[in-house]
DNA sequence: AATGAATGAGGTTTCATTCAT
DNA sequence: TATGAATGAAACCTCATTCAT
């Protein structure tokens, strides 16, 4: 029915907006039920617990990206081109979701997101339809010797940690990310991880 | 007196393990009060109340890494060098003291960090015994033209960043660290940073 | 709905039995849950807090009295019935609720009830119905030079102080107040108000 | 020993202070210690617990008052004189003595101020100097006819009631009780338990 | 005799969750 | 299905009292 998922991405968005604002304990599910114009008992039809909420939220939002990421991927193209398309969708798309941003930093730095992140990273393979883009993009890179010759975990903080810090001081108003920043981070990053040889 | 520094040690070191473990609100002042052999209204002879405990554990934490990034700096030097110093000691010093690492995270993660962040990043000049090692660092790398001429808040995150999720890794186990990746990834970052145009 | 007001009332009764008995820190939030059956947390849906509850508690109160007072005021007479019907009215309905009369006492006596009494002295003209009958009184009396020329409150405490000491006497059982003696004292309070001229 | 007399005395003059000022439970015994300055253990050399201190700093300013009303008291004077003697010397004590009236005040109003009214009032005869002046001075003006014929204690109230308000009015600065005014309100509290008969 | 650090029971308040309606 | 009042465990913090020094 329209109704019931309406109320469930009531109470996500409201979910969203709080924990993203103020942390998981600045969020209580009163006030999310408040927010989201449901009784608080009702949240409980649509999720389990608060736990179950957290990450039921986290996945709606993983998913998202995901989708931004494959999002005219440039298939067949050279590695440079794919990543500096996968690098520059993820950053617009966190720049213009603030909200998504900030929450996801928040689930990582708590008890769910470890779990979240070890099964990420152990499993590799989480997701049958290939999304892991980057991984993909490495693996190519390094086997076509543009890329540095480091484990995959390595290559992966290189290219997105600068980026996602500077989306935290983006959001909190140190820095304005415009487009022409954006293309020379992308670089930089981009001369962080590739092979010194083919300079 | 002994007695004195001792319960204050011992509560501060209960908080930094179990913070650092469970986060914030998985650390109740009757659990750091158990951990640290002490009764709960003893925690309030130290430390006004629990916000009062965490910001003073930061401190202490960010003192310690100031003295070790201080520790036989190659003033003088180039700034390569001094660079590659900052960098590799504050590796292994985080490597090597995980708990102040993942409390570290914590703590800027959170409303405390928040604020903190802002005072760091707009203060700028916080501590007047020229203590801002790395922004003095790329000051000097910008001006001689080594490094690229981008705000020092962004070449801040492309050198700090990847090291920063790769020590998050490290104390998860998905990588290991040792002194010839660290290199590795210290000179990569240095890639990301310095001047296209003298390769 | 009437579970709703019916927990409110219990909550209101056991906060002012125990108060008035024990003084308010021989009433702890967790003493009123239990003599109202009702959880601590309960409370808390009702009263924001402990200071609102108590502040709400004597709002309720002070709105008995001014009903009694008013009713039935013989409006239009001489002011010596006025002051013999509020003098009588007060007196008995104190002598009748000796909670709410132990209860007015404690919190005229402590932080809450001082700056009531500020708001109440220096304000004056606080509830615009013109509840403040013995005010009222005690001007006409003046003007007319029935009444001793002294400040209002001079005339409010020699003409009620007598009666709320007697009352807590009475309380606490070192006199028996009735009919007879309450006549007489009221007799003997009008007696040290009224002008001495005309005697 | 002087010391020793000097500390019980510190802690005495604290106790008044704190309790006059902030009610029984804004006065912790670490407060007390503090201003006293003396260690918190230390109290508990010269009293057994907070109760007893309590009780012996009321005991003490009884007595100071008790002293008051004695010195130069008008013996084998008319009742009339005696009684303004006893009602002015009271009044301007505890005009001068903001804190100790504000003591006995509290004390008054609390568990441990009700037993010791009860002892008083019961007992009737409790120190055996005859000290219980008003009371003898009531007796004498009934059995002169002078006085009207009720109860001691309705007597006590109508005589002293008044004034304990106005006192508090004064101290709150609702009134400037100033002697002019003082022997207006001493005449009228005369005028309310004088006999009618005589007038 | 004096100290004051330490204790821990007990106070107020919050909030995830349940359940009668 | 939805509600939201009610619950009570658990959080933070205070403070009278003790006791080793």
């Amino acid at each position: 029915m329209m109704t019931n998922s309406d109320k469930r991405a009531d109470i996500i968005q409201a979910a969203l907006e709080l924990i993203a604002d103020r942390g998981f304990h600045g969020a209580p599910m009163s006030a999310i039920a408040d927010k989201a114009h449901v009784a608080a008992g009702t949240i409980y039809r649509y999720f389990e617990n608060k736990d179950v909420l957290i990450n039921e939220l986290f996945l709606e939002l993983e998913n998202n990206v995901i989708g931004v990421l494959l999002h005219d991927y440039p298939s067949g193209k050279p590695v440079h081109d794919q990543f500096f398309h996968v690098f520059g969708e993820l950053c617009r798309y966190l720049i213009s979701h603030p909200l998504h941003f900030r929450y996801m930093e928040q689930y990582f730095n708590s008890p769910y997101g470890i779990s979240k992140r070890r099964d990420k990273l152990v499993g590799k393979k989480i997701d049958p339809d290939g999304h892991d883009t980057l991984i993909g993009i490495f693996q190519e890179g390094i086997s076509q010797q543009i890329l540095k010759d480091l484990p995959l975990i390595v290559l992966s903080s290189l290219a997105i940690g600068p980026m996602l810090y500077l989306i935290r001081d983006h959001t909190l108003g140190f820095v304005a990310l415009d487009d022409s920043l954006i293309l020379q981070i992308t670089e930089a990053c981009w001369d962080g991880i590739r092979s010194s040889a083919n300079i």
